[in-house]
DNA sequence: GGAGTGATGTGACTTGGTAACATCACCATA
DNA sequence: TATGGTGATGTTACCAAGTCACATCACTCC
């Protein structure tokens, strides 16, 4: 597989987060990252589109994640639900022992405004592709919009609580305690 | 003001518009934009962070007519109803004469995966202030947040149709009427 | 043991973006 | 009218992200 040692992604993604939280993430160049995974700059980019993807990657699993959950979910099940099942899968990806991972790179991410725009851009994505699944179910706009909006919402405010130190709940229980506070504030909505 | 004529920044937006609209946006480089516009490229990046905010400047004027339009309303109103009146003032800005302007931008930004992050972060953005702007009356989490992404799906749901060609309504209409489309479905989530 | 294949390396290039310093127009004031 | 200050602009040089064409290596399969 690899020139050298295998698993050139990893080692790429590894080097990156650390330089990131060693030197922060402009002070770190593709160069850098790529001559502590003992690679090259090309190479770099033969796994990442650009330097902030190397935060982000692993998308299209996730959208896949929602949209065959929704997809499992019997016919009966109301969109909520439906969305529910597809929040547990989601979060059913992210172990305790990535927390610690995830923890670090809030604060990159933090402060920087071209990955808060790549972030706002894959939330969008989340957004779209639970739509999108809710609409194989037959459900109408814009109740697809506004229940796949919801869940994300849930999602997002849960992952928030995740990452923070000393949580001992995993993503999956307060992503569905979030989910199930936010159903409640709809009637609060006047 | 200017070293030769006035207007720098409004010139060099209209440069870089027509030019992404003759050749596309990423066959046109700052200085073609700043060449046609009479100055330089450093004269370009003194008016605009980069590239990409030449499509989306005048955010944070946004956000203050949401700021001021909450501030404004009656402490009797509800969430809804502030969110409303904030709408009102932020579609009040666009009148029909941006409307072919507007047009023209969105297969640009939609070509575009960068661009469209950017967007996504100015969506948020809006929708951080909103809430914001409803803690200050005093509506608390996760009223407050819902409220404001509901308003704001609102408007963009709107601002799609309004640059749709052949739409005799104001953009002030549509996202009434959008809105509160929207308020009636919350009852179709189940 | 040779051919094919996929991942990697090399080197050159374009362009976005920054920084230091010089220059020009304009305005106030003496 | 001269003088000096102020903001906006120009010049130049530079760094790093990202792309491309082409070479090279390891591995596998006949």
């Amino acid at each position: 597989m690899a020139r050298w040692e295998p698993n050139a992604q990893e080692r790429l993604l590894h080097a990156a987060v650390d330089l990131f939280v060693e030197q922060g993430y402009d002070a770190t160049t593709v160069n850098e990252i790529a001559d502590r995974a003992g690679l090259t700059k090309t190479t770099f980019f033969r796994h990442f589109r650009d330097k902030r993807e190397v935060l982000f990657a692993g998308q299209d699993l996730h959208t896949g994640l929602l949209n065959d959950a929704v997809a499992a979910v019997p016919a009966s099940a109301t969109p909520l639900e439906a969305v529910g099942a597809a929040l547990d899968a989601l979060t059913a990806f992210w172990a305790d022992d990535r927390r610690e991972f995830s923890a670090k790179l809030r604060p990159v991410i933090a402060g920087h405004t071209e990955l808060q725009e790549r972030a706002a851009l894959k939330r969008a994505k989340l957004t779209d592709a639970l739509t999108g699944a809710l609409h194989q179910r037959g459900v109408p706009e814009p109740t697809a919009g506004l229940a796949a909006e919801l869940g994300i919402r849930a999602f997002y405010q849960a992952f928030d609580q995740w990452v923070a130190p000393a949580n001992g709940q995993s993503l999956t229980a307060l992503t569905r305690d979030t989910f199930s506070t936010l159903r409640a504030a709809l009637t609060t909505l006047t």
